[in-house]
DNA sequence: ATCATGCTTATTGGATCCAATAGCGGTCGG
DNA sequence: CCGACCGCTATTGGATCCAATAAGCATGAT
């Protein structure tokens, strides 16, 4: 990978991971030899960040890191929801063509496989977290609106403001079977909401859906790009 | 003002008036002895701008200007819509302070008296395109969520995207009347609702204003950021 | 004759250098 | 003793230089 995306993520990563606390001043200089590269990638990341929402500018002299506050977690989940269930809705409000129903049956199969067996391992919550991103690219992508895929793209930055934040517990794998079990549901409902053409019913579940982390409880650690 | 601030306008400007066409190749030096700077600040300008949307990678080589599109621009008005729907429920869902409601009472006597005397002139546009903005920010930032914010900061960079986008015209004020004292209409009704406490009514009657402009018609230029 | 391969060149990304600026501290005067 | 002003320094923004890379073209081989 190149220095400049290097530096993102590496920049990212800390931020999420608290390793640069909320309002802590990031100068140029020390971040570059930290990370060791030159001034350049991380002027270049320190901008981006800031697009982003990560970091804001400290008057005129620098930039100091947006921890991932509660707030912010939640406030990111409600947008998502309100974005995906307007996706779910134009998908709905037009009769949808042959190939994409074909591509949900598909996608929902995966889904179906993993809970097939009553319950989960290890390498399923993987699997999971692959079937689940599919599913909610597969509806941005057929809502043809690059709006939306814009806004959430954006969004997917922010600390669980992508369909990955998903409250996994590695170390209770009966409730999150029964937490991601739900979830698949919830895609099946959708699906079949869009299939019948019901647009407000779409929207409605993906929105609780996207909700659905709120209702848990518990927020862990996802994966973040 | 700074070159680097200077490029990015000028590039938005020069993407938006369509003087770079939709798909044409933006190369960083030759627009860099266009504007009569170094290649540095086109550099972080076109980060910038890709950021927000106006111009896309063209693989490893460059970049290319992503002109408005009729469909670029009724997406970012749906998204819009939601975006400030959830806004308008959010503050609909708890018990308004009192102070909000002094505000929002404030601004809406700002309409008022514009509509009052039953005719707009030349200077009410102006004057309507503040108190529209006001009354939409307020909105939002009484909902306190971040995310809403951020995803509309971004959004508003897109033609169109902002609350500004209004079918205004200029030559048939008696038509433009009609509008706008609609949209201000449909703020009183917001308004109503969010006092109320009705968060499923203030979240609908938004939405429906936010896609007022599609039905209208008639997208003419607004002024862009 | 056509396709593949290699070379040339144009263009972007990174590093280093230089200038402008703001913040901070010290000192001097009231 | 306190406040204001001046200068120093730290840090960011811009310019130029260098390297890496990919695209385009030409040439040769099959």
């Amino acid at each position: 990978m190149k220095p400049g995306q290097r530096v993102v993520v590496a920049l990212r990563k800390m931020i999420a991971s608290g390793e640069l606390a909320d309002g802590e001043r990031i100068a140029e200089i020390p971040t570059a030899e930290r990370l060791g590269v030159s001034r350049m990638p991380v002027r270049t990341a320190l901008r981006t960040l800031e697009q982003e929402g990560l970091v804001a500018r400290i008057g005129a002299r620098g930039y100091a890191a947006r921890g991932p506050t509660i707030s912010q977690v939640t406030d990111a989940i409600e947008v998502r929801g309100v974005l995906e269930g307007l996706a779910a809705r134009i998908v709905a409000s037009s009769p949808p063509a042959p190939q994409l129903a074909q591509k949900l049956k598909d996608c929902l199969a995966q889904g179906e496989a993993l809970f097939a067996k009553g319950y989960l391992e290890e390498a399923d919550l993987e699997r999971f977290y692959t079937y689940n991103l599919a599913f909610h690219d597969l509806l941005v992508d057929a809502s043809n609106n690059s709006a939306i895929a814009y806004a959430l793209s954006r969004n997917n930055h922010l600390p669980f403001g992508s369909a990955a934040a998903l409250a996994l517990d590695w170390d209770d794998l009966p409730a999150t079977y029964a937490h991601l079990s739900a979830a698949h549901r919830d895609h099946v409902a959708v699906c079949d909401a869009i299939l019948s053409g019901d647009a407000e019913e779409a929207e409605q579940l993906m929105r609780r859906h996207a909700r659905a982390p709120l209702a848990n409880g518990r927020l862990t650690h996802a994966p973040m790009l």
